[in-house]
DNA sequence: CTGTATCCTACGTGATACTG
DNA sequence: CAGTATCACGTAGGATACAG
């Protein structure tokens, strides 16, 4: 994915963590989720909007070797898994938590630019 | 953060918002270079590892147009563009630092929690 | 209910060539 | 130097079927 090799280790360094830890498209979501509570796997596919049951599955299963998650089967029938977050997880969430209030507190700016950017566009167009 | 489990027929966009920010392969990347100081696009070329030109185009393009970076064209020979951080691109620097900074930190306790899961499952496969 | 296993498509990305 | 225009490719991810 990535050829870093000529890098001052610092900061691309992290960055690279950053984007392998929460790149995808589904993560950053199912953590939030299991933020409020331990959650079936029934649970995270209603809850999360639009997540397909294989991505649930793929998602669930990265997080779960990263350290993020736990997964809790219990042999009844029918089988019931539980996923919580672990304390990794929860550390997670803070940093993760700041960004997503970022994200609340500026949505105007961002659609405001956005706004401004293609009026721009479409009349220079004209 | 808030009650996001109760998205109602739409979804949390504002999280979608900078969710897609950190989604993509580059953005991150040209975010925290531009947080150094302003630059020309050869040296992001040259500083971002990797980045073709065009992904840079189509980056800087995305980034402009979202409000984090300003474009200045100069009617020099050669010509010569340079980007810089808005304001808002610094705002957003903070809670992306703040990412990253816990990666950095955290960085063992993932690597740590993926190879025991691998060798747990390297055994359960035997 | 909680997954696997396929198949298949769309999109992101890189390589390359060309322009002002 | 700073782009734009094509093409070619791999793969993330959706749909579907099936299994324990």
């Amino acid at each position: 994915m990535k050829p870093t090799h000529l890098h001052p280790p610092g900061r691309c360094r992290m960055i690279d963590e950053v984007l392998s830890l929460i790149g995808d498209k589904w993560s950053i979501y199912v953590v939030v989720m299991l933020g409020q509570g331990k959650r079936r796997f029934s649970e995270l596919k209603r809850e999360v909007d639009g997540i397909s049951q294989k991505m649930l599955t793929v998602t669930l299963r990265g997080l779960e070797r990263d350290g993020y998650v736990t997964r809790t089967a219990y042999a009844t029938i029918p089988p019931r898994v539980e996923y919580e977050l672990t304390e990794l997880g929860q550390d997670l969430l803070v940093p993760v938590r700041a960004l997503g209030d970022w994200a609340n507190r500026n949505e105007s700016r961002v659609v405001g630019a956005r706004i401004r950017y293609d009026a721009r566009r479409a009349q220079a167009a004209e």
